[in-house]
DNA sequence: ATCAGCATATATCGGCCCGATACGAATCAA
DNA sequence: TTGATTCGTATCGGGCCGATATATGCTGAT
C-alpha cells in the first residue's frame, strides 16, 4: 500500500487536510496497521490533484494559516476501488524490544527488567485505548459497521495476548538469565 | 535499528556473508521482527569493512562464485554492545489484510471470506512453524538462551491470538456484512 | 536428455518513504 | 512572559526496498 492508495482511503471516508490525513494514521482509524508521514503525504495529495482524482478546497477562514480541504472525486473513488481489488502484500512487523530482548544475555538484567514492564505497559495500554473506543461505539447506538469492528476486535485481542504472554514469561526470563550468569561469569 | 546494526547483531553470532546474513531476516532467528535487503546489506557491510568493525575473507572454493565471509572485530563488537545500549524505538506493524478488511463493506463478501481464510492459514502455519523449531531446540538437548526463548515463544502466542480470533469471528463478519447490503441495497 | 527454475552469491540503481526541519500563528500552562 | 503544544503546509537529505544484472551448479519435470 503506497501513500497515495492510504491518501485515497482516508478520503475515501470524507473530506480532510494533509494535517488530518496524518492525524488518521496516528491516533484515527488506521493507527497501528498503517503509516504515513508528512513528506509523503503531501507529493501523494499533489499527486492525486495531477491526475484528476481530488480537488483542493482554501479555507482561509478559521484561525491564520491557509488549509486545503481534499475532497476525492469520481476518478479517484474508482481509483480507490481498483486499488483494493489488488493483491495485499504481506503483514509486516518490526520491534526493537523483541530485538533486545533476543539480546538479553548481553544486557543487564535491571535494564531487561525495565524493558520488558515498559514493554507490557505499552501493550496494555493501547489494548484498553482501543477497548474504550469500542465500547464508546457500542454504547452510542450508531451503526456498527463489521469491517471496522472486526479490525479493532484485532487490535485489542493481539495486544492483549502479547502483554499476557510477556507477563507470564517475564518472571521466568529473569530467573534464566540469572541462573545462566551464575554458571558462565 | 538501522540495517547497519542488524548485520552487526548476525556477525556478532558468528562469521557469515552477505547471502546468510539476507536468510537471517528471511527464515533464520530474526526473521517475524526484522528485516533488511540486500540493498541495504551490502552497503552496510561496506560501511562495516571501512569502519573497521569487520574484517572480510574471500572463499573461491565450493561452487564457483567467490564469497566473502565477514568476521566482527573486537570494535564491532564494541559498536554492537554500544548500539543495545540505545533506546528502542516504537513497535510497528503493517497490515495491508486489515486495511482491506476495514474495507470489507466495498469488497464483494465471496473475496473477503477468501482474504480472511488465507490470513488465518497464514498465521496458523507461522505459529506452527515457530513452534515446531522450538520444540526441535527442547528435545535437542542442546542449552536454551532465555532471551531466544521468550522472543520465540512471543511470536507463537501471538500468531495463535490473530488467527483464534480471525477464527472465531469470520463468521461473524461475514453475516454482518450481508445483513447490511440486504438493508442498504 | 534437456531445459526451466531455483539456490547460491555479490552488487547497483531508481524511487519511495521517513524524520528532521523550516515557516507561521494561536492558545494554553507555568 | 515565555516555553510548549496544537494546527497547518511544505521540502530535503538520507535510508531502505525491490528489481535487476551477472554467473554457475543442481534438480526435477517434460
Amino acid at each position: 500500500m503506497d501513500v497515495k492508495t492510504l491518501c485515497l482511503a482516508v478520503l475515501f471516508q470524507g473530506e480532510a487536510t494533509g494535517y488530518e490525513i496524518k492525524k488518521a494514521f496516528e491516533e484515527g482509524p488506521f493507527a497501528h496497521f498503517q503509516r504515513a508521514s508528512f513528506g509523503s503525504i503531501y507529493p501523494a495529495l499533489s499527486k492525486l490533484l495531477a491526475d484528476g482524482m481530488a480537488v483542493a478546497e482554501a479555507h482561509e477562514q478559521d484561525g491564520r494559516p491557509d488549509k486545503k480541504v481534499y475532497r476525492l472525486t469520481q476518478t479517484g473513488r474508482a481509483a480507490f476501488h481498483r486499488a483494493i481489488g489488488q493483491e495485499p502484500e504481506h503483514d509486516q512487523f518490526r520491534s526493537d524490544m523483541l530485538f533486545l530482548l533476543y539480546f538479553a544475555r548481553e544486557l543487564p538484567p535491571d535494564r531487561v527488567a525495565a524493558l520488558i514492564d515498559r514493554y507490557i505497559e505499552s501493550y496494555s495500554s493501547q489494548a484498553d485505548h482501543i477497548d474504550s473506543c469500542r465500547t464508546e461505539r457500542l454504547t452510542s447506538g450508531a451503526e456498527i459497521d463489521p469491517g471496522r469492528w472486526l479490525v479493532s476486535g484485532f487490535g485489542v485481542e493481539v495486544y492483549r495476548a502479547a502483554a499476557d504472554y510477556l507477563i507470564r514469561n517475564r518472571g521466568p526470563l529473569l530467573s534464566g538469565l540469572s541462573k545462566h550468569s551464575q554458571a558462565a561469569e
